[in-house]
RNA sequence: GCCUCGGUGGCGGAAUUGGUAGACGCGCUGGAUUCAAAAUCCAGUUCCGGCAACGGAGUGUGGGUUCGAUUCCCACCCGAGGUACCA
């Protein structure tokens, strides 16, 4: 007998999408377009886990639909195959990235085919590819010869930044700019040298080299993200780290911070989201006050929020980086201070800022000189004190901000109270109601008064000046890695200088090892064709360099987010050699019109790209100054990691139930060698890894149970569950509906497979709809009026679903219609032939062949796309609940166009409700048309 | 620590956004079918008490607003993501 034969009709569909080429998208159309975006994957040596699916599986759906309701939709997908996991790969087997990357590549593709999605892969894009990264190199230099004008609001090119200087200085340019910017005239400008021209234009340009602060790790000799930092070592090989500065790239975002903020108001993300990005780039307005130091000529400045609580500071803090602090040290103070400052760099910043139980900090020596009394205060360092945020600096006023208080406290500093009516031997006030006293002029004033009125003291006297600061910081550019995009730049007698244009891509060269170079400089060092030849314009020998005509290239690569913060626009016009795309392909598609992928990229991915698209809005390449409008966040599927717990010093493994009886670490062990009860295939394990082939197990009945936990699902932590065995076992339509039917797309849960059999059997009672004895069979008759309710009610529920991205609820619709039509023994075409259409979104291989059956006939599916009649969806009676005090205790069937005054009548009337109020005292009744009556007594 | 989200039966999750809590699915229990099993179908399934009708409790914890709170407010506990070089 014949039966649904889920995996041939798989193959039959994917093998007919692929030949006639279904997907593929037009930049021409009659129809109105629409985009359709997920974020692509990074392609990891694991393959493509669960997890990925759900959004592209969501976003499949979204464009199937879209298909059917008659746009031209853009679908595409890609690789973001630049990144770290291919590169430490390389580092322990010799694998050149690309080789890894590219049967990582080949693994994705297949995977994905299996699942049925409707991507136009004639325009896949890989971030690894010198076709594509010529342009990512591209877009760097139109960065690096772009500067921020605050007057015009937005970047303009460096050349006439150049002729306003030659005419005029820099005194009346309103630019995005480092703080040190000295100020000078057109004449200072043209005495310079080319070297401090340089130097200047540095300071302007989007692109820029700035020291910055990094995690270095010596015995590696390379840079580490706090990440791979834990208690103060490196991750791999325990090895210590210290803070330290070197030179990098920098991306200037922060001349974009009050743009990125306004525009997210244009945004259609969730509120949570815009939230996020809002508090990353932490708009705080205020002040930056000026203090003198005691016995020295130097000043410093601080910002604050709270400039009205001036007359309460009492101490101030500088970060223990702080360039001036070895300079004002007394003599007396300098060894405590020197070994504050190697403590502190051997915190990373993460770590600092969650160690703030206790305060640690130490005396300077030194004292500021209060910019109105003229009161020294003493001057501390502590690690609370972030370098990278505000002056790197702070004036502290203990009975008004509470880490403050804190410090205070654990110093036995004075506090002076500043607020009427406060008591401070508990804790600071941070009330900004409160109302100021001992503070002079500003006694008897809130916060909100308060603060213009010191501002315009402090500007008076030349002491300080509102300010506007943001939290978000200038974007490190820089990686000390072998596998990413090479910066397009050689150093000409130390100054940095293009790659022209026209010599793009500046392929990533050859190198034998993948490591920093045993002098600490980046893998790219290694490499022995990298230098740039200006005379006959070429990449040549290393051993060539003269710094005469033959220059050393840029041996850093850029981040990761470089590639994936322009891919949008490129995935409109992929194979273009000239530009980073056409005008005409960006004139047509202009932004993508739903863009899907995980909360995690909130202030990375989401952020970077917003920055990139705004630039090429301003130089005139986009159309569109936000590239992706409507944004849905696919809450990522995590796994549900596994572990024994290995006893201490041993190779001995106790099961769950009994582990509190030793001393023992948790291992992690793969969860494809645990069953669903959680016992592990002990075998299995022994010969998993080959530290674990003589591992001895303390079972509980038996067998050896595991923990469990749930965590990020990643190849390190053995808990990778991958689509492939759902497929074969299945089908790809169960796993695409059992994923969506697993919750939310939007909310974070953990992967289970309890349930994938109840979608499975909904296919195949679907497919039995249309089949008798295995043989297609499906009535002509006329629908029932029973049969037209459900078709109709299930096509409004599920569009409604869909519009709303709710498609948990929709496959639920579907279950119930199924069921329905089950029980009524439906096999009319007339019911089913909608429904088919209806379902090929989320099961299209199963709807396809049903369609092929059905003869294509787009007339008995409503023409193409079913639309529901409200007349089979109304309801002539209600059934009212009729509470006594909030409390159900009755029901009652009324009209549903019955008034408020009759639906109270009616239920009074009612004898059971009289019997209910008997001994009671009616007080109220409240009716809620079309919901509830309730009885107040 | 900070920012964001979440917490509902044995499990994944519904609930028209303040109006019958637990839709749908899994699992479990009983039944039909079968030599038997698988598969399928039917019924039941929040917990406690009761043969039942029914009664009581119940949406992480403690308070509050309301005729009525899973939903709104306050405080707390727990979990997840991010925290600037993982992608």
């Amino acid at each position: 007998m014949k039966t649904y034969d889920y995996n041939k009709i798989d193959r039959k569909w994917q093998k007919y999408w692929a030949e006639n080429q279904t997907f593929k998208a037009d930049n021409h159309s009659d129809k109105p377009k629409f985009y359709v975006l997920d974020m692509f994957p990074y392609p990891s040596g694991a393959g493509l886990h669960v997890g990925h699916p759900l959004g592209y599986i969501a976003s499949d759906i979204y464009a199937r639909y879209k298909r059917h309701k008659g746009f031209n939709v853009l679908h595409p997908m890609g690789y973001d195959s630049f990144g770290l996991p291919a590169e430490q790969y390389a580092i322990q087997t010799g694998q050149h990235p690309a080789v890894t990357t590219e049967q990582n590549i080949k693994r994705y593709r297949e995977q994905m085919d299996k699942i049925g999605f409707s991507f136009d892969w004639s325009r896949e894009i890989r971030t690894s590819d010198p076709q594509y990264y010529k342009w990512t190199q591209w877009i760097f230099l139109q960065l690096f010869n772009s500067w921020y004008n605050n007057d015009s609001n937005k970047a303009e090119s460096i050349e006439a930044l150049i002729r306003i200087f030659e005419t005029g200085g820099n005194a009346d340019v309103n630019a995005a700019c480092d703080a040190d910017t000295p100020v000078f005239s057109a004449d200072d400008w043209l005495a310079m040298s080319p070297q401090q021209k340089n130097n200047i234009l540095f300071k302007y340009r989007l692109t820029y080299l700035a020291e910055a602060e990094v995690n270095w790790c010596p015995a590696l000799g390379t840079v580490l993200a706090n990440d791979e930092v834990i208690n103060g070592v490196s991750e791999r090989g325990g090895h210590p780290v210290e803070r330290k500065k070197m030179k990098q790239w920098m991306m200037r975002i922060t001349a974009y911070a009050e743009r990125l903020l306004q525009d997210l108001d244009v945004l259609d993300w969730t509120d949570s989201l815009k939230e996020m990005q809002r508090n990353w780039i932490g708009k705080s307005t205020g002040a930056r006050i000026t203090f003198k130091i005691d016995g020295n000529d130097k000043t410093f400045d601080v910002f604050t929020t709270r400039a009205d609580t001036l007359f309460g500071v009492t101490f101030m803090v500088m970060a223990p980086e702080h360039e001036l602090v070895n300079e004002i040290t007394t003599s007396d103070n300098l060894e405590q201070v020197q070994q504050y400052q190697k403590q502190a760099a051997r915190k990373s910043e993460r770590e600092r800022m969650a160690e703030v139980k206790e305060k640690t900090g130490v005396f300077t020596g030194a004292y500021a000189l209060h910019p109105l009394t003229g009161d020294k205060i003493p001057l501390w360092i502590s690690d609370y004190v972030l370098a990278g945020y505000g002056t790197g600096a702070i004036m502290a006023v203990p009975s008004g901000d509470q880490r403050d208080y804190e410090f205070a406290r654990q110093f036995d500093i004075p506090i002076i109270n500043i607020f009427e009516g406060n008591d401070i031997s508990e804790k600071a006030n941070e009330d900004k109601d409160a109302v100021l006293t001992n503070s002079g002029f500003l006694n008897g004033l809130p916060a909100k008064e308060a603060i213009p009125r010191m501002i315009e003291e402090l500007e008076k006297r030349g002491a300080g000046k509102a300010e506007v600061n943001y939290r978000l910081r200038d974007a490190v550019f820089s990686r000390q890695r072998y596998w990413g995009e090479p910066v397009p730049i050689y150093y000409k007698n130390g100054v940095a200088t293009a790659i022209p244009e026209k010599y793009l891509p500046l392929e990533l060269p050859e190198v034998e090892k993948y490591l920093p170079t045993e002098d600490g400089q980046p893998p790219l060092g290694n490499a022995k064709n990298w230098a740039w030849d200006e005379t006959n314009e070429k990449i040549v020998s290393v051993d060539l360099i003269d710094n005469k005509s033959v220059f050393p290239i840029e041996l850093n690569t850029m981040p990761g987010w470089a590639g994936s913060s322009w891919y949008f626009n490129r995935y409109m016009d992929p194979h273009n050699d000239n530009e980073t795309f056409s005008k005409e392909a960006v004139d047509y598609w202009q932004k993508v019109d739903l863009y899907l992928g995980g909360s995690e990229h909130a202030t990375g991915h989401l952020l970077y790209s917003r920055f990139w698209q705004k630039f090429l809005y301003d130089t005139g390449r986009v159309p569109q100054p936000e590239y992706s409008v409507k944004l849905i966040n696919q809450g990522m599927i995590l796994g549900y990691s596994a572990f024994a717990y290995r006893i201490n010093g041993t190779n001995k493994f106790v099961s769950h139930g009994l582990k509190d009886q030793y001393e023992t670490t948790p291992v992690h062990v793969d969860v494809n060698m645990v069953d669903d009860y959680d016992y592990l295939d002990t075998e299995k394990f022994k010969t998993w890894r080959p530290d674990f082939a003589d591992a001895e197990f303390i079972r509980e009945d038996g067998k050896y149970k595991v923990g469990r936990e749930v965590e990020k699902m990643s190849k390190s932590k053995y808990n990778v569950v991958n689509p492939d065995d759902i497929v074969a076992q299945y089908g790809a339509d169960t796993l695409r509906m059992y994923e969506m039917f697993l919750g939310p797309i939007e909310i974070a849960k953990p992967w289970n497979t309890a349930g994938l059999k109840g979608v499975h059997n909904f296919l195949r009672k679907f497919w039995s709809l249309f089949h008798s004895d295995g043989i297609f069979d499906v009535s002509l008759e006329e629908p029932t009026e029973q049969e037209l309710r459900i078709l109709h009610k299930t096509i409004k529920k599920v569009t409604e679903d869909i519009e709303s991205f709710s498609f948990n609820t929709a496959v639920s619709q579907f279950m119930i219609a199924v069921n329905e039509l089950s029980k009524l023994k439906t096999n009319k075409q007339k019911i089913l032939a909608p429904l088919v259409v209806l379902l090929s979104p989320f099961a299209p291989h199963l709807a396809e062949d049903l369609w092929e059956e059905l003869g294509h006939d787009d007339s008995i599916a409503f023409e193409t796309y079913p639309k529901y009649e409200e007349r089979y969806i109304k309801e002539n009676t209600k059934t009212y609940p009729i509470m006594i005090n909030g409390k159900m205790r009755h029901k009652i069937d009324l009209p549903t166009n019955m008034d408020k005054e009759t639906i109270e009548k009616t239920v009074l009337a009612d004898e059971k409700v009289q019997s209910l109020l008997t001994d009671k005292q009616l007080k109220k009744v409240i009716v809620v048309p079309g919901k509830i009556v309730n009885l107040v007594v």
